[in-house]
Order: structure tokens, then C-alpha cells, then sequence
DNA sequence: AAACATCATGGGAAGGTTCCCACGAGGCAT
DNA sequence: ATGCCTCGTGGGAACCTTCCCATGATGTTT
């Protein structure tokens, strides 16, 4: 069943079925009508293959991340498809696992299916690869940055902490005790220098905090804590993540400590298990789902030929719940 | 840059190079060297939609779901994915959200598109649509029950709460209180349907059994655990879910009782968030990975031509947690 | 009334690959 | 030496659409 079928069917050409289908102008109302009909009738589906070897673009966009099963990055994925669909396009979602030779391996995968661009969150080190590919590309996550001449979108770290630390600052607790995770992680290096930049407005040199390392897990935030209460008991911690925080808070109740009356608790990420422990955790959030749907934007903006793809980093929020003291006259507590 | 370009480039055939690049056999070795020195050369890749159009086969499948950033769908995806990557196909992913609309018209595309299958989990309760669109379709979910001439892969939830219910017998606390969700949603009928079954053979008729309904958040099942509370708490609590465990969780101890001492909980699903609270929940598992890969190994059987597409109902397993007390000297708990 | 746009339509080429068939060369059995 | 089978190779058709250009009809301007 092609359009030559149904242009039979409907007593016209193949080229005005055509035209019909891909809703293009100049077609009288009456030809229009038929060709409707004779497609209704037969249950004909227009072979979008074919359309997209002789158009050159194909309706697909690429989505490269490491862990779909991921919370933050399966809701990267849902931002960016639900923009994708507003404007009719599919998505073709790979995981790397964060390894070199997979992302090789999906990204061939992906200019042969010949995506019309791609969304990726870069593993290696090496930028050839990426521009030998020659697909408009968008690269999201922190590990963009590294590539300055690439347009990006991720999360802003820096204004993340930055709200973070004044709702510290507002509870009125003192200098917080840092947590911080891998020295491997781009992400720790990021989360330090944002503090010691934030803290220096503050007042709150970064030499003077505690800051104790630990696995980037559950169980690494709860052994780092336990190292954090056996020196003396901090009154407040600012988590570089909320799967260390959500550790620290079980070494903290384990400990007999009360949170947040005695040991106050901020996390980061906004990962949905931070809403059901015990106190629920308060956190800064990442706008993972407004990620995805502003990198897809750009890409749809690079691919219809508009101007050029910038750089975006996109504000945290911070999510109030239970782990640091309730401010009754909250000091204003920005948002950039 | 197309393969008639290697063509002229190696000295060969067009046929010869299409041969090389496909894998097919009939091709001298020194062909075969001039071709691959030629693409390593120019940098071509074949073009998958010529190759597509011309073969009848896509090698990409489409995943159709609810959502993707909910954690057992995203799990599930997983599975399809790990499965799939395997054979180098590539997967097409779209959420319905629940809506039949959306259902349809991502299935439209699913077809228009030309996947060589589909892996869908069915909202709509009218079979005509998923048959008119002639794509081989394997079902995954609890809905896909309703369509038993089709072949699908879900979680088998008797066998799951056969192992829940032993577990429980096991701990030697006697009958459980239900925590069970929406009355919509046909897990809450299989759920109870099951305990009805395996009741009976341990001896606990359902009605004898104290049962509370609740909405299919952690908000409904800590209401609802309140409700069963008041009226005097149960020894041990059996909920449908883990959201509603996680309420329920958070209910027992605003109350000051102490889990598992006093009220032991018992969950179901395996969401990653009852790994993370206090205390751990014990909860039965779905396989939900195992359902992804189980759904893309069937089409795949089915897609190669290989014998007729079973029903498969995968078992759950149980998760042993902090929520039931430790059992010494542990009975058989069977998987089957 | 003539010249010119504008519009609806149709036919052929093109997009890049695979499939089918034909061909010649060499190996083996007759 | 002849016939036959296998193997490596090449050329043309086919897959189904969109794009480009030509055609004729209709409407508009001078």
C-alpha cells in the first residue's frame, strides 16, 4: 500500500496525494476530500522511510545518557520527549553507563539511523568524536562543560549552592559541615568551588568548614556522618548529594540525634527518595526534566537553521520539607 | 558520501561493497580489505533509511509506556534496552501517561515510522487498534491480562504474594492487615484476588483478614494506616504497594510504635526509595528489568519467524529488609 | 484582447541501499 | 576434453516518498 495506491483509489496523481499528506498548499479542496477518503478506507500509513531518504531529515533526535533507570536522567529523558512530541518528533534513547566505547558505539548508531541531531551527556575525554559525527549536537549534564565550543545545557551549580547556603544562612545555625563525594566526579569539584565562592560572600571561608569525603551512596553519606558525630556533632550539613544526605540522616537518628532540632540536614539532587524518609529530606532540586526540555529546544532551534546555541545553565530550587528548621520570617532567599 | 563512492574509491562494485558492509558472504578477502581500507578512509557510514527502505526491516523497536520517569517503567525500559543493545537495535521510547489518545497517536507513529515491532503497555481497553496496526506486539503490564490473545510479559502477582504470605507465616505474627490502593486500578483486584487464593490454602480466609483501602500514594497509605491504627494496630501490615508501605511506614511511627517490634510492614514493588528508608523496607520485588528483557527476547522470537509468542508471567522475589523481624532458623520461602 | 501571474495538477528523477539475476573463472567429476 | 557446480563479481530494478519542472486552466492587469 503506497501513495501511488491511493492515488489510484482517489483519481488523482501521486504527487497531489502527496501533497495532501505532507499538508503542503496548493491543493484544490476537492482533490483534498478524496484523497482523505481513499486513506480512511484503506488504513493507509504514509512510509516516513522513504519520506526521509528524499526529504534528508528524519524526525528523530537522539537522546545519549548514561542510565535511563536513573531517576535524574530518566527525567531528563521525559523532559525532553515531552518537548519532542509537542512538535511530532520521536526520540532514540541509548545508555552510555558512563563508558567510553558504548557511547562510541551508540553515537555510529545514531548517524547511521541518521537522526536529525542529538542530546548527549559526554563521557570521554576526547572531542573529536563528537565532531566527527557530524549530527547537531546538545550536550547536557556537568561533564559538558567541558567542552566550552559545544552548546549545552545543565544545571546551575553555582546558584544552587548559592540558595542552598542562604537557607542556611537564614535558619540562623551557623557554618555548615560539608559532605561531599568522589574526588573523581566532575560534580565534587563543582560543588567545592561553588562553596568556597558563595561562602566567601557569606563570610564562610571554605578552610573554616568541616568537610568530610565519602562513596557517592547511601551508605558512604551514612559512614562519612558517622566520622562528622564521632569528632562532635555539627548543627547543620549541606550535602554535595541527596543519597549521601539520605545516609547522614540515618547516622544521624541512629546516633540519637534529632534532625532538624539537633543535627539541621540540606541535601541536593531532588531525587524522589528524598521525599519519603523520616524527616523528609529538604534539598535543593536540579531542574532535570526542565534540562531535557530546554536541550531539545535548542536543538530544534539549531536544526531548523535559527540562531546560534548558546550555553544555559538552568536555576535549582530549593525544596522545602522537614530537615532544616522552619524559618518564620524568612529572609528573602534568591533565586539567581 | 554514498557506497557507490567506496565503490569507485576500492575499485569494486557497488553489490561488493553492500555485501562487505553487510556482512554477507561471497566476498574474496582482497575485496574485502580494499572496502573497509576505503570506509576507514572517506569516513562513510552506510545509510540505515536506504538500507530500511530496500530491506523491510528497521532494526529499531518501539517501546510504548506509561511513563518513563517512574521508576518500575524507567527499570523496564532498562531491561528492553540491555536486551536490544545487544543485537543492535535500537529502541524507540514514548509515554502515553495513561491516555488513550496519546496511546493512539504514538502508535500511529510507531507504525508510520516502520518499527519491526512494538513493546506496549495497553491503556485503551478496545483491542481494534493494537490489530489494525500490523506490528508484531508483545504486552507488558497488568493491563495486558485483558488481552489474552495476545502475547505479553508481566510479573506474576500470585506467586508474589505466595512468597509475601509465606514470609509473613514464617515471622510466625499470624494474619496480616491489607493496605490495598485504588479500586480503578486492576492491580488492586489481582492483589486481593491473589491473598484470597493463598489465604485459603494457609489457612487465613480473606475475611477474617482486616482490610483498608487507600489512594496509591505515600500520602493515601499513611491515611490509611492511621485509619487501622485507631481502630487498634495489627501486629503485621501487608500493603499493595510501596508507596503506601512507605506511608504506612511513616504513620506507625509518628505513632511511636516501633517497626518491626510492633507493627511489622510488608511492602510490594521494589521502588528504589524502600531501600532508603528508616527502617529498610521489606518488600516483595517485581522483576521489572527482567520484564523489559523478557518483552524484547519474545518479539525478537517473533520478529525472526521462531515459534509461537507464550504468555509470561516472571516471579517476584522477596527483598529482605528491616521491616519483619529476622526469622533464625527460616522455612522454606519458595519462589514458585 | 493580449500579456502575464497564479493556481492546481501530473510526470519524471532522485535519494542510497538491497535484492535478483547474469556472467565468467576455476575446481571437480565424468 | 566436456559438463556441472560453486564462488566472486557486477549491473539493473526495486523500495516509497519528495522535489523539480512542465502543463493547462483561471484570473488579473494594461
Amino acid at each position: 500500500m503506497t501513495i501511488i495506491d491511493i492515488a489510484r483509489l482517489s483519481g488523482v496523481s501521486k504527487s497531489t496525494v502527496s501533497r495532501v499528506l505532507s499538508g503542503a498548499g496548493n491543493v484544490s479542496q476537492e482533490a483534498r476530500d478524496k484523497v482523505m477518503a481513499a486513506v480512511q478506507e484503506s488504513g493507509f500509513r504514509r512510509n516516513d522511510l522513504a519520506r526521509s531518504l528524499r526529504s534528508g531529515r528524519t524526525g528523530m533526535i537522539g537522546l545519549l545518557i548514561p542510565d535511563i533507570a536513573n531517576p535524574f536522567w530518566a527525567d531528563v529523558a521525559r523532559g525532553a520527549q515531552d518537548a519532542a512530541d509537542a512538535e511530532d518528533i520521536s526520540l532514540l534513547i541509548f545508555n552510555s553507563d558512563w563508558d567510553p566505547e558504548r557511547e562510541r558505539r551508540h553515537l555510529q548508531a545514531l548517524t547511521q539511523s541518521r537522526v536529525d541531531a542529538a542530546i548527549v551527556n559526554p563521557v570521554r575525554d576526547g572531542l573529536d568524536d563528537f565532531l566527527r559525527f557530524q549530527i547537531p549536537l546538545v550536550l547536557i549534564g556537568s561533564s559538558a562543560e567541558r567542552f566550552p565550543q559545544l552548546p549545552s545545557v545543565g544545571s546551575d551549580i553555582s546558584q544552587g549552592v548559592s540558595i542552598g547556603l542562604d537557607r542556611i544562612v537564614a535558619a540562623g545555625l551557623g557554618m555548615p559541615a560539608l559532605l561531599v563525594g568522589d574526588a573523581e566526579r566532575t560534580a565534587r569539584e563543582r560543588f567545592v568551588a561553588a562553596v568556597r565562592a558563595v561562602g566567601e560572600a557569606e563570610g564562610w571561608p571554605l578552610d573554616e568548614m568541616r568537610l568530610e569525603d565519602g562513596q557517592y551512596t547511601v551508605e558512604g553519606g551514612r559512614a562519612a556522618m558517622e566520622r562528622l558525630l564521632k569528632a562532635g556533632p555539627p548543627r547543620v550539613v549541606f550535602a554535595a548529594n541527596d543519597l549521601m544526605a539520605l545516609g547522614a540522616l540515618q547516622a544521624i537518628r541512629a546516633a540519637g540525634l534529632r534532625c532538624p532540632e539537633e543535627v539541621a540536614l540540606l541535601g541536593f539532587d531532588g531525587i524522589p527518595a528524598a521525599e519519603v524518609s523520616t524527616p523528609a529530606l529538604t534539598t535543593v532540586g536540579k531542574p532535570s526534566r526542565e534540562i531535557g526540555r530546554q536541550a531539545f529546544k535548542l536543538l530544534n532551534r539549531k536544526v531548523t537553521g535559527q540562531a546560534e546555541a548558546p550555553r544555559l545553565s538552568l536555576p535549582c530550587t530549593l525544596i522545602e520539607r522537614e530537615t532544616l528548621p522552619r524559618i518564620d520570617h524568612p529572609r528573602a532567599v534568591g533565586t539567581g
